[in-house]
DNA sequence: CAAAGAGCGTAGACACTGTCTACTCGGCTT
DNA sequence: AAGCCGAGTAGACAGTGTCTACGCTCTTTG
């Protein structure tokens, strides 16, 4: 909306969403994405020196949407911190499992070991938000913040991945992650003693 | 050990095992395996109808390996439940750590959605124990034993990979795993009140 | 106004991949 | 001794990512 563009650079870039989208990431090869986009196989060289940083510039749209989604299921903080992060956590779920291509995409270790996607603009910020939301659900141990942040995002990933294929169901036997989640979120604020009860 | 095994098979399997090990998931080309292995290109399909097959074989030796190490950190149980799951948790994180590209192919979604691993032989058990020691570790929440052990393992898990690339140190702003992996220990079990305090 | 140039995309080659099929070769059975 | 069958070879095929040489079109410039 902000930038048309209607250069072949985004082009790529959309067909490539789309395409991870709805067929998954199997199907990002970079022939595929060029033939979509109507242009020769050669074509995308001019804009992405490899087909890594093609697929780095599609995961950071998924980046983007990710901080999108979270940042408007956190609110203005009217809720509660407590609530927000609950709120993080279903978003998080939600995402992960609604856009199960651009979530496996998004967490390719040869992405991310190269800086190539930019984490530092992207997923920090976001990390923030949950360090500060936190410290002010937990005000008892303000010094332990950053780690208990870092292993909650932990939990929600893990549960993200592993519910995400299967393995998270077939072990505990439901098919609901509602409980995962309230039990992942309770675990690292302590128990919830709330309004909300039942 | 127990069988020896010399034929093609089981050298191919592990010459994918040093390779994965070494060279990473990358190198794991059904024709690189082969070429190791001394064979032609075409000779693993006597074995492995498909690339995925052979790779699946691998990964298997993989959670084979896991698990041994696993429950020899957990051990007969003299300890206590709490620091057998914290001796698992530790032996988690460190063959995640230590065995990085065996790792990145166990959890391969291809590989997991499919049932080539046949995961209820291996895995199965190994989270049952988990579910054992969580119960008894936490003797008063009987009934939710084993979505606290979902939780934790998926905790465990999202650990070991955003801690493999990076993405954790980032955030959290350390260089040492062992905070976060007691912090996710002490959410999931409540906080330490053995003869341990340091 | 014509010519030079730069930006952008095309097209083919190369090495590599996974899969499929036809073939060969050695050891066993009958 | 003859046939057969397991086991591995070798080549073809479509597809991939990268590289290079080549056009086309539009703009700038002499």
């Amino acid at each position: 909306m902000s930038e048309q563009e209607t250069g072949l650079r985004s082009r790529l870039i959309e067909v490539g969403v789309d395409l991870v989208t709805s067929e998954g990431m199997q199907s990002l090869s970079l022939r595929e994405i060029a033939r979509r986009a109507g242009v020769s196989h050669g074509a995308p060289r001019r804009y992405f020196p490899t087909h890594l940083d093609l697929l780095s510039a599609i995961a950071r749209q998924g980046f983007g949407a990710l901080a999108a989604e979270v940042a408007e299921a956190v609110g203005d903080g009217r809720a509660g911190p407590r609530d927000q992060l609950m709120a993080l956590g279903r978003a998080y779920l939600e995402f992960a499992l609604g856009n199960r291509g651009m979530f496996e995409l998004m967490f390719r270790h040869d992405l991310l070991e190269s800086d190539r996607l930019g984490l530092r603009d992207t997923s920090l910020p976001l990390f923030e938000v949950l360090v500060d939301l936190v410290a002010r659900a937990r005000p008892a141990a303000d010094a332990e913040a950053r780690v208990v942040a870092g292993a909650l995002w932990a939990n929600l990933h893990g549960v993200a991945q592993l519910w995400g294929w299967g393995s998270l169901q077939l072990a505990v036997a439901t098919d609901d992650v509602e409980p995962l989640l309230r039990a992942t979120l309770e675990a690292h604020l302590g128990p919830t003693r709330g309004p909300e009860e039942g």
